[in-house]
DNA sequence: TTCATGATTTGAATATTATTCTAATATATT
DNA sequence: AATATATTAGAATAATATTCAAATCATGAA
């Protein structure tokens, strides 16, 4: 007996979901086949990238949340955009943007606990021509992904 | 005749949509009514909370993207939680934390240009008891609710 | 305005897929 | 080992998305 969760996880992360057309029409109260009309329209301009689920990140070791404030140095040879790809690689990395002001970079970054935070730090943070960051750790997720916790 | 798009974005940003059991099965090599029953427990247990859509957030107006780092002074009446919870009402905050360090509340809040954002800045972060904020202005969003952009 | 063109909505028919129910198998507990 | 519980599987059904053709609406040109 093989244990699924892992893998629909991994899957409903990113993915594999698809829109209530019917549930979209009585809401707002209009024919299935017109809201099927407009969502594929969104669907092939590019408007909607993806449908995915939202997880209680606590229930699937992901409950240490972390914001890294990254600053890169002024000689590095890396451009913010490089480091910024090489880091969106990771699938415990929820975030990533280039930034305005004193920081360079911030992502947002997910692991089962402080130790497993440490490695991820210790393995990531020290590679990609990072020179400084600053770390902000969650303490209570009030609102992911637009979705308020409860 | 009625434009669908704000409704439909409205309600895909934070559900009506479901799992593509078929997908999954298939991607899982496992029969459709096993994945079917897995995630239902799932449903049930709380660990999926929501089936949504991911946008390209320029194309639906919400473009300019924004974290505030904020303080709340020592004196103040109103907890971080209280603030917290206040914060995360709004539609255009994305996410809501309450941190450790130097700041106590990070928010990232979408909004369609920086006019719009001044204008969202005066009405929310002048209110709530919010002392002091530090603004980190996204010039590139490389990698959004686990979505890679691109 | 009227006409013509393209875009959006609609209804009916069909195809897919989720869901239900029952049975079988695996896992855990005593 | 024996019983109870949890998970997987198959067949039948229900629900829903999708397709297609036709109707309606919106737009711009004459």
């Amino acid at each position: 007996m093989k244990n699924l969760r892992p893998g629909i996880i991994e899957l409903l992360k990113k993915g594999s979901c698809t829109p209530r057309i019917s549930d979209l029409a009585s809401k707002l109260h209009s024919k299935s086949t017109t809201v099927h009309y407009n969502v594929k329209q969104m669907e092939h301009d590019g408007t909607i990238k993806s449908y995915k689920a939202v997880f209680d990140y606590n229930k699937i070791g992901e409950g240490f949340c972390t914001y890294v404030l990254i600053s890169l140095g002024k000689q590095e040879y890396k451009s913010p955009e490089v480091v910024a790809g090489e880091l969106a690689k990771y699938g415990n990395i929820e975030s990533v943007d280039i930034v305005t002001g004193q920081w360079e970079i911030i992502i947002k970054v997910r692991t089962k606990d402080i130790a497993e935070y440490y490695e991820f730090a210790k393995k990531v943070l020290s590679l990609h021509g990072i020179e400084k960051t600053h770390t902000l750790n969650s303490m209570h997720q009030v609102k992911t992904e637009f979705m308020t916790m409860g």
